[in-house]
DNA sequence: ATCGGACTGTATGGAAACATACCGAACCCA
DNA sequence: TGGGTTCGGTATGTTTCCATACAGTCCGAT
């Protein structure tokens, strides 16, 4: 536990870090309910998207549970071996799988409704709706910011060969 | 990127999702502007305390940087071969390493600073100190809500054999 | 003095995620 | 009708982290 945070909290130390670490611990207490229905909490999701959205490509997927193409399909892989999802070939398109949803799948989606309820409740103790809400819009404040910062190449790359052909 | 959310926001998916993919993106924004410095933000942070507390024991580290020890023993391994940070027994306690920095890790915290500094003004676009303020102590209250989880035994667990003895 | 418990650091195996490279399929545009 | 480019999914290797188990050390109770 990050307890006596005496010595913890140097002048370089701020929000940002907070929001950093304060995002981790909430990923694994998220992890540690969901341990009850065999699930991760990116695997809960990409369920839950399946769920709600139907046939959908992983590449989408993807880019919804927030991982990479690869992690995708492996979390697929292994999704469809205990039977909670489906994947179907698009007949419009011989490349992509659509992934679906099976009757399992559905009703674990189902439990998972009711732990992430509950967890929710427990989280949100002592944070109004108002606060939420300003949370919220920070939040996505702070996002559009990392995402300039993302695309912006880097300020001076040391990476060796700087290889760029414009 | 997260880019088009036209479909991405069920109704499970509020702020606590939005918390958690903000701070991945951050981290990585982060990371790849210390890339510049050949560090990932932990590396960095465990420098920077080494830097401002001097003598610390390993374990103390990974509390403070929020890993486990052993994966601290190894960020120390890395910071040690490159001859950024030192450890020296500790002549109280045969067991513990006090981990020191050197003239060159205090150089490179330094050029750290300087890249944080850069970064948290481009973050902290169009967000004022107020709200900054407001996040950290919405942050606060999260982080207290989600030890209380983390330290509930589970509500009812189902792992396998529960074996205490072998 | 010594025994058991608690603690520090390390070794090990495994999980999760990424970046990269690749193959086949689809698309585009002459 | 081709040929180059883009795109979906997968294979591969690496990185980072954790959980567990272990050896060495300290400390307190007896």
């Amino acid at each position: 536990m990050p307890a006596d945070h005496s010595r913890s909290a140097p002048s370089w130390r701020r929000v940002e870090i907070a929001l950093i670490d304060t995002a981790r611990r909430l990923r694994n207490a998220f992890d540690h309910r969901l341990a009850e229905l065999d699930l991760n909490l990116n695997q809960a999701s990409l369920l839950a998207f399946v769920n709600d959205f139907g046939g959908t490509n992983q590449t989408e997927l993807a880019e919804l549970v927030g991982v990479g193409r690869a992690s995708c399909g492996a979390m697929i892989d292994q999704l469809e071996a205990r039977g909670l999802v489906t994947r179907n070939p698009d007949p419009h398109d011989r490349r992509v799988w659509l992934v679906g949803i099976t009757d399992e799948g559905s009703a674990l989606v189902q439990r998972f409704y009711a732990v992430d309820e509950c967890f929710r409740q427990e989280i949100r103790h002592g944070i109004s709706r108002e606060e939420r809400q300003q949370l919220a819009t920070l939040l996505e404040r702070l996002g559009t910011n990392v995402d300039a910062i993302l695309q912006t190449p880097n300020p001076q790359k040391k990476s060796s060969v700087s290889d760029r052909s414009e």
